[in-house]
DNA sequence: AGGTTGACATA
DNA sequence: GTATGTCAACCTT
């Protein structure tokens, strides 16, 4: 090898890893070998042979080699026994592909070096090293950063997925520091991959800053004690060895006794037929095809080659470690804050639901307070047995725990099912929960698993649905016996699709929900790691994750009865703990009348669904394709060039970088903002490649979240799409809506509302939408007391029009628009907790003429400011701020130090209020609507859905006149009895055949 | 494949 | 300036 030549070095263990994951999957079309490494690997190997030159890198190769990892242990695990041993198992489908990968390479006759004690990239840095030497070029075709330590004037690296080269600049760019820094920055850093332990709490961007100060390694270390920040210089002289150890580990070898020559390495022409046999046995079609025009090889005269796919035990590949670690994916939402009183009707709590003294609890002497910390503390310190649970396989043993459940008055309840969603679920098994500890699980549809070559056969020893469920049904529905359930209304949907009602029950996601929202999770999860101090099993662990999970009738009994029983149990313990926290927070009326009447309501509606017209959406997806792609053509046209338009930091680099155009902002990590805003601002400028971009996005965003997505939503068997509603998953009271999410249906421009006429009424029915009028700022002008706001409500004026009015001393006769969107721009801030630069940014104004605006506000409605001094001064005395109806928002963080985090507790603390009792309000009136319904003898009007003011309805046609009188009453009079609001709420109601005509 | 970011849909 | 959920791109396992 001599000056002038240029030395390729491919590292291919870590392009197979990228490649698996960045490129879509592929499989063999003749058997379904998995082959999309092998294929990304090929299509690159070529390209650089072939057509380098056209590359970032720029430069033919005389030499090429491929380099791999022998095995996993290396001269490295002497140093440190640690080192990479937390890696798993790669994926099931990439394993075949290692040695695809290594017959690839010898298919293009190319050298296929791995070394046994070392890892590619100490060869790879040892015939840099030789190349260097022998004053030749070095490209290594790599990524990885463990790699960059090695470039320097002669050796540069080449990212062949996003065709850019790597040279110095690149590094310090990315990393802070240059190449041969890289070897300490990563000793400061570790690496959690390959388990290189660094210094804990430095991350790139410190350690960095250290090289910098300190120059390098050895003098940090030395001199750590000058570092001023306390707890950095601690941790750094406590962890120096690591670091050292560290060093040692990230540092290529580059001396290694490599097994061939560099000179052996020289670049042969490519060997056509043999290449075209193996290309032609994987069936790569067009790179065979490129392959024989580019060697005037006839393809079609060459035999497939014959290739050998190893066996998984035998794959060479990284090794195969252990530990899933994971989190389970929890039912219940999370939420924030905190309470008051409820009182109207007859009170729906059955007398069993009196909290009964639990064994050894005295009677007396206990206040409600007393008796929710003696639960709390009892709680947190019993223990939870795991083994004590028990499967349940035969009648008279499910009887015996039935009466006994009976004889309790209360039973935790718990369904296995083979999914998620509740109108797809089947039920596999449940459980029961008598008292702490007490607790059983009963399979009834588990089949064998894999090891099974037939699969799918049903398990021995399990009752049969059919034997089991008549049993439970009574107790599920018995008056006298309470169940607790965590996400109950998953089970109720469940349990309603096969004809039983649960009642009554109490639902602990939901209890803590109203308790503590604002503070952390609902989820089962979260609970018993808040309350009981007990970690519970993941769900992942339980049916694996990605590829690998199974449905839950595929899980063992044994396995299965120790995640559910425990799951169960918990809901038990729990109860026992939020059931007196609600009690002494006096908040057993909100959780009684605005959480678990919604329960079977949203289940129904959940169930109901919406009629979705497929075809519509289909036609509008092909238009808005075809619309795209124009505008694609044009941005490319614009901008010179092809780009992903999608990527923001592609087009922040083109708009501000190569463009250079101007008024560009970064965003918070760094990168050039796109938003549309900044764009609609550039375009008003006379640039016409931002509107473009504006219009596309517009265009994409409704094709793939609207038109593409929601026809997949479609269930299979009631044509209808049902959503799901998250009741715990907001910190203001607000439902939330989602797979599909049903409440962002489009509605602001034309484009979008065509989504919208594809919610249809059924033949012969009606969609009735009907809409609370300014219902926050009713509240507001409610609560601050603001005389001119409700007396502009009472009287039926136009209320932004009365603000600017009165603000600016205009007429509300003749007002111009601009000045009544000002002020509906500045009503819709205050009850957003106002600030000036909010302001400023909405009207795209100075921030000293919002402040001006805000000034003036407040002038004229001094009852506002009033109102958000007194919030704020309860918020930081209490923690909470409440609604209306007492249900209390959490925000700790109001008493922050840090003004930035304090002052955005401040506004989330002055709209939660407003939000959650117009939330609380839609509430209440769901809860009353189907019983004024029935009442009003239109048992067959359906609500279906939820939009936080407005409910949709289905309805017989002949139906609708009789309906919107009585929706628009139990909606306008929903807050009463329980609070007598000084404004009057206003409903506007329509029917038609599609949602967005009703709306 | 999971997690994060930026963007954008709604009230 | 409030409250959400979803998607594509991107980075790292």
């Amino acid at each position: 090898m001599k000056k002038g030549d240029h030395l390729f070095l491919v590292d291919g263990s870590g392009y197979i890893f990228r490649a698996y994951h960045a490129l879509p999957p592929l499989t063999r079309k003749s058997d379904g070998l998995p082959v999309g490494a092998v294929s990304g690997f090929c299509n690159m190997l070529w390209k650089l042979m072939k057509d380098a030159r056209n590359t970032d890198v720029g430069v033919v190769p005389t030499h090429f080699a491929v380099i791999f990892d022998y095995s996993s242990k290396t001269f490295r695990n002497e140093l440190y026994a640690e080192y990479k041993a937390n890696r798993s198992a790669p994926p099931e489908d990439l394993i075949p592909q290692f040695g695809l990968i290594r017959q690839a390479t010898r298919a293009f006759e190319l050298p296929c070096i791995e070394m046994e004690g070392f890892e590619a990239d100490d060869l790879i840095a040892t015939y840099a090293k030789l190349a260097c030497e022998a004053g030749a070029d070095t490209t290594i075709v790599s990524s990885d950063k463990d790699l960059m330590q090695l470039v320097g004037p002669t050796v540069s690296m080449y990212d062949p997925m996003k065709d850019r080269q790597i040279n110095i600049p690149e590094v310090i760019e990315k990393w802070g520091v240059p190449p041969e820094k890289m070897v300490d920055l990563q000793a400061l850093t570790g690496d959690s991959v390959d388990n290189v332990p660094g210094i804990p709490g430095i991350g790139p961007k410190t350690a960095a800053q250290l090289l910098e100060m300190f120059g390098d390694l050895d003098t940090l270390l030395e001199r750590a004690s000058e570092i001023k920040q306390d707890k950095r210089r601690e941790t750094i002289i406590a962890n120096a060895d690591k670091a050292r150890i560290s060093r040692e580990l990230v540092r290529l070898k580059n001396d290694v006794a490599v097994p061939e020559p560099l000179d052996d390495l020289v670049l042969h022409p490519a060997n056509g037929p043999k290449l075209i046999g193996y290309l032609k046995a994987m069936e790569f079609t067009s790179l065979t095809r490129r392959v024989a025009e580019a060697t005037g090889t006839e393809a079609s005269e060459i035999e497939p080659a014959t290739i050998t796919v190893q066996r998984v035990e035998d794959a060479h590949g990284p090794d195969v470690g252990a530990g899933a670690d994971s989190t389970s994916p929890s039912r219940g939402g999370r939420a924030a804050g905190a309470g008051g009183v409820v009182d109207d009707g007859s009170d729906p709590t059955p007398a069993l639901r009196a909290d009964p003294p639990l064994k050894g609890e005295g009677k007396a002497g206990f206040t409600p307070s007393a008796l929710a910390q003696s639960r709390a503390d009892a709680a947190a310190s019993s223990k939870i047995d795991r083994s004590a649970y028990a499967t349940i396989r035969d009648l008279a043993t499910l009887q015996a725990w039935l009466a006994e459940a009976r004889e309790a008055g209360i039973v935790a309840f718990r369904t296995e099912t083979t999914s998620l969603d509740p109108m797809q679920a089947e039920l596999v098994g449940f459980s029961l929960a008598i008292r702490p500890g007490r607790a059983a699980y009963v399979p009834l549809s588990h089949r064998s698993s894999a090891v099974d070559l037939l699969g799918g056969g049903r398990a021995p020893d399990q009752l049969s649905f059919d034997e089991a469920f008549p049993l439970l049904a009574p107790l599920l529905s018995d008056p006298s016996v309470l169940k607790v359930g965590q996400s109950t209304k998953y089970d109720w949907l469940l349990m309603h699709r096969l004809g039983v009602d649960i009642a009554p029950f109490d639902d602990t996601m939901l209890m803590s929900y109203v308790a503590d929202a604002g503070t952390g999770g609902h989820g089962i999860d979260a609970l018993a790691e808040r309350w009981l101090g007990h970690a519970v099993i993941p769900f992942k662990d339980v049916v694996g994750s990605g590829k690998s999970v199974v449905s839950f009738d595929l899980v063992d009994i044994e396995r299965a009865t120790t995640y559910s029983t425990e799951g169960a149990d918990l809901a038990l313990r729990l109860w026992q703990v939020l059931k007196p926290r609600l009690v002494a927070n006096s908040l057993m009326s909100v959780y009684e009348r605005l959480e678990k009447p919604l329960v079977p309501v949203l289940a129904r509606m959940e169930e109901r669904g919406v009629s979705v017209d497929r075809q519509m959406l289909s036609r509008l997806s092909g238009e808005l394709a075809q619309r795209a792609a124009a505008l694609e053509d044009e941005v490319y046209q614009l901008a010179g060039e092809k780009f992903t338009i999608g990527s923001p930091k592609q087009l922040g680099d083109i708009l501000f970088g190569r463009m250079g155009l101007p008024g560009g902002t970064k965003t918070k990590s760094g990168q050039w903002s796109t938003t549309a805003q900044v764009l609609e601002e550039l375009a008003t400028e006379g640039y016409e490649l931002p509107r473009k971009i504006v219009d596309w996005r517009q265009l994409t965003k409704l094709k793939s979240t609207y038109t593409d997505a929601l026809p997949g939503y479609i269930h299979p068997e009631t044509k209808r799409v049902h959503t799901s509603y998250a009741m715990a998953a907001t910190s203001t009271g607000r439902l939330s809506s989602n797979e599909p999410n049903l409440q962002n249906i489009p509605i602001r421009t034309a484009e979008g509302r065509k989504v919208r006429t594809a919610f249809i009424a059924q033949p012969g029915n009606k969609l009735i939408s009907a809409d609370y009028s300014q219902i926050e700022l009713r509240i507001l002008a409610h609560v601050a007391d603001i005389p001119q706001l409700k007396a502009a409500f009472a009287n039926g004026d136009d209320i932004h029009a009365i603000t600017a009015s009165e603000m600016f001393g205009v007429p509300v006769e003749g007002m111009p628009r601009e000045v009544r969107s000002r002020a509906k721009a500045i009503n819709f801030g205050i009850v957003y907790g106002i600030s000036a630069f909010g302001l400023a940014n909405q009207l795209s104004i100075p921030r000293e003429e919002a402040g001006a605006y805000i000034k003036r506000y407040f002038e004229r409605f001094p009852g506002i400011r009033d109102y958000m001094d007194r919030t704020k001064a309860f918020c930081r005395d209490t923690g909470y701020v409440e609604t209306i109806f007492g249900r209390r928002a959490h925000y700790p963080e109001i008493r922050a130090s840090n003004p930035s985090i304090r002052a955005n507790s401040e506004r989330a603390a002055i709209n939660a209020p407003i939000q959650g009792s117009a939330a609380d309000i839609i509430r209440r009136a769901m809860a009353r609507m189907e019983g004024a319904l029935v009442e009003a003898g239109l048992p067959d009007v359906r609500m279906l859905l939820q939009v936080h003011d407005e409910l949709v309805f289905e309805a017989a046609a002949e139906d609708v006149e009789a309906a919107m009188p009585v929706i628009v009453r139990v909606m306008e009079d929903a807050a009463m009895p329980a609070v007598a609001l000084s404004v009057p709420l206003k409903v506007d109601a329509r029917a038609a055949d599609n949602w967005d005509e009703a709306h």
